[in-house]
DNA sequence: TATGAATGAGCGTTCATTCAT
DNA sequence: TATGAATGAACGCTCATTCAT
């Protein structure tokens, strides 16, 4: 019983995910949701309260999803150097693949009105950065003074950031390539840190 | 002839802002546009296309009250430190009175894809900023290898990105205050110019 | 099941018949129909796609009737003279009744373009016209060498055309009575046909 | 003055009749035609009380286009045979050229019922078809007996019907071709009144 | 739990018409 | 006479939500 509740679960939010994606958010309405998801249009109901309801189960998914995706390709024995580089390239990925939710997150915060949870969310994230920036300092990476905890957040929103300003807003204005922006990103966050 | 023409796409644009800033933009209506402007709901079509025609004429009217603000208070006497804290002011402060126009200005992107001109309307601002870096390379305030054209678009977007996250999102997540956001925020910045 | 969705689809089918006949389609909107069928606004786009979609349908059920009532009238034991009587008879009648449907079925031609099944909604009328003017060819009734196929076009449209210009342009001028165009109009179809 | 006033006023009627021909009725608006007609919107209504008011002004220049071409491809010295043909090619041509136009005459129709007036503006044609046929039987070409003045009408009723079920409702059914059709059409009115 | 037909408020948009100039 | 900006009612249509089954 659990496991077929959460298979229609599932199911919507993934559909809602694939039809999001291909559409954007405006284009998407319930039923689309629905008609991918195989299941009928009042089930809908009775795992979201609205279609407002559905902006945080998505954005906790997204982020589920980078997260994952961040602690699957870095390991222990990389260099911080090497974890940044590897933070950033995810960061870009999963921006790119996922540009429309992203949108639906921003304006989701207008429908609803629903982002309480936003960092909240992001709290796992956060504390795994802050104990590889820990390491860091320990093996003397970076630099000793560097107020951590801020700059978890600082960093991981400003990769977030220009990756959604490279890819959301279509920005080539004077960059040669998105390979030497993330470059230059790397750089600057270096220099931040040392 | 033109007054009066102006007078009546003013009124609009004025509205649309005013509600938005109420009730975010998917949540906004012609209706409601037309109603707080005072004119006919036809009044609208005369003025813009449709609907998502109002998102970029609403976003130069962001980015221009935003760049009139940064340039009326920041002098070439000030020291580059001051300039750019005056500048972190501003876009907090700014950022804060219009929080929906902004989401509009995300969400609008999936509403019509009108922004190609997004980076176009920045020109002036990236310009004005780089002239800043220089003169502050030429006083010795910032380092010489300073790659700065880079650097106008990431400082710009740094301060922008993080007053929205500051006041989209809420988040009040383990930082005191505001005020101490803005000051980790201008230390970051100093050490990665430095 | 079945029968409830036929009866929702049979209501606005039906209310769109009275209330075209009253006011035309043009002047008919969706919200008339639906108000009249007791059916809520959305309901009409479960069981029709658009608005131009109820054409071929009213079209259909238009021709319908005609030859429902035609065949009805008419049996095989009347000779073609009686029976060219009571298919004139019929078309009058019917023509009469639905004027404003009828010109639903010209203007709504422009309005959709969703006229190639008219031909092929006639067939059944054609063929059963057909069968009638074989058997009077058999019974020497009219002449052998009358080019039947086409004979049964031109004459169920000159039926057709001459009710609807006596109806629908309210042509007085110069006839006695519906009864004596009638009259002349059989005539000139017994002199093409011997 | 009273040229000018003309000028005005046919520009206006060429223009709809022009956009009418492009974009059908249900497409054309009065801001259409207006543009079309280097005028000014308001200027419409100088010369036509309401939308409706055109279409009686456009079927009878549609009308009078028709009768001027009859009698000028007519002349005394031809056979009424040859008449008949050429009156059925020219019913066909302005009937394929004014499809649209006919469309609105038909559901003007309905839009206004403003078509009292239709048969007074037939009558100078159906004068001119009375002189042929009386001429046609003086000659011994038809029929003595034939009631002309109902064959006036249902002759030319039938040509134009015929023309507009080819045209208007794009019926290949059966018939090789057009040519084919209105040779059968001619034998068939022939027949008819010998 | 699951369905999907039914709902109806509300949307963006059009356009015939008016009227101050 | 001529203009064209302004009007606002009305339109076709969408879609989040409900509810009887």
């Amino acid at each position: 019983m659990r496991v077929k509740k959460q298979e229609k679960y599932d199911a919507i939010l993934d559909a809602a995910f694939k039809v999001i994606e291909e559409k954007s958010f405006e284009n998407t309405s319930i039923s689309d949701i629905v008609k991918r998801a195989n299941v009928a249009q009042g089930t809908f109901y009775l795992y979201f309260k609205s279609k407002s309801d559905l902006v945080p189960a998505i954005a906790e998914e997204l982020l589920t999803k980078t997260y994952d995706m961040v602690i699957k390709h870095v390991n222990d024995s990389m260099s911080f150097n090497q974890k940044l580089e590897t933070i950033i390239d995810v960061t870009f990925n999963i921006t790119e693949r996922y540009k429309e939710v992203i949108v639906l997150c921003y304006s989701g915060l207008a429908y609803g009105h629903s982002f309480e949870k936003w960092e909240e969310m992001y709290t796992p994230y956060y504390n795994w950065m802050e104990k590889q920036l820990k390491l860091a300092q320990e093996r003397n990476e970076i630099a000793q003074e560097t107020k951590i905890q801020f700059n978890v957040q600082v960093i991981i929103n400003m990769i977030e950031q220009t990756a959604e300003r490279t890819y959301l807003f279509n920005s080539t204005t004077g960059m040669d390539s998105v390979d030497h922006l993330k470059q230059e990103l790397f750089n600057f966050i270096k220099r931040a840190l040392i």
